[in-house]
DNA sequence: TACATTCGTTAGTGATAACTTACGGTAAGC
DNA sequence: GCTTACCGTAAGTTATCACTAACGAATGTA
């Protein structure tokens, strides 16, 4: 299972995204997260564990609280994986020109 | 629902991000991408149901058989998501620092 | 040390969804 | 017009996953 997998499988869940949405542009702890929510902490908390699995967010310890932030490195996989399915895309489409260019000339000789 | 969650929903499946990457480069009938699976032709057809849902894929009818192929707006769907984010976050991030530095300015003056 | 608070984990349950089998519909070929 | 091939849909079953409830661990405090 790769990396990339981890993270649209986490990002698939809608309840995921919203937890992993609120922390755009700030840190919160389970408990701040939970807080206006219509889920329970330990679903928040279960959720975070999946989302830091696919390295979409990092958790720091702060005192007895647990912050959690949203971290780059999912995102930038999300992307490259994004990329490369158009280049590979885009390299299969090539070989399958290539192939119709060649086969065409062989007719015409 | 937004068409960014029936995309991040639609590959959030395994099994679906198989059939999707099945049309890569070039466009398969439906027997043609059960073909070689371990799943059954009606379960790659749900999927590409749901993976034409989320812009994903587009299908024309060639005789009796119905072939599918990659469409660019789901795929551009996902990357407006992916910059929507990224903008958000960096909005939500600036109010914080302008909100802190008036905090600073206000405890100065 | 004893207690309180906060967070993580596990077991169990309910719901959702994915898979298979079976059926019906449509287009091409004889 | 009949047969064949291909696809979509419906019903039923199985499995997976998310949620709640209960317990345990760790830290801060009196």
């Amino acid at each position: 299972m790769t990396n990339a997998d981890r993270v649209l499988e986490a990002l698939g869940d809608p309840t995921r995204r919203r937890v992993f949405k609120r922390l755009r542009g700030c840190a919160r702890s389970v408990g701040e997260i939970a807080q206006g929510m219509d889920v329970s902490r330990p679903a928040v908390s279960q959720h975070l564990k999946v989302l830091k699995a696919a390295r979409l967010v990092v958790d720091r310890a702060e005192g007895t609280r647990r912050v959690y932030a949203v971290h780059a490195q999912g995102l930038e996989t999300l992307r490259n994986w994004l990329d490369g399915f158009w280049d590979e895309a885009l390299a299969a489409f090539k070989d399958a020109a290539e192939q119709a260019t060649k086969k065409h000339e062989g007719k015409s000789s």
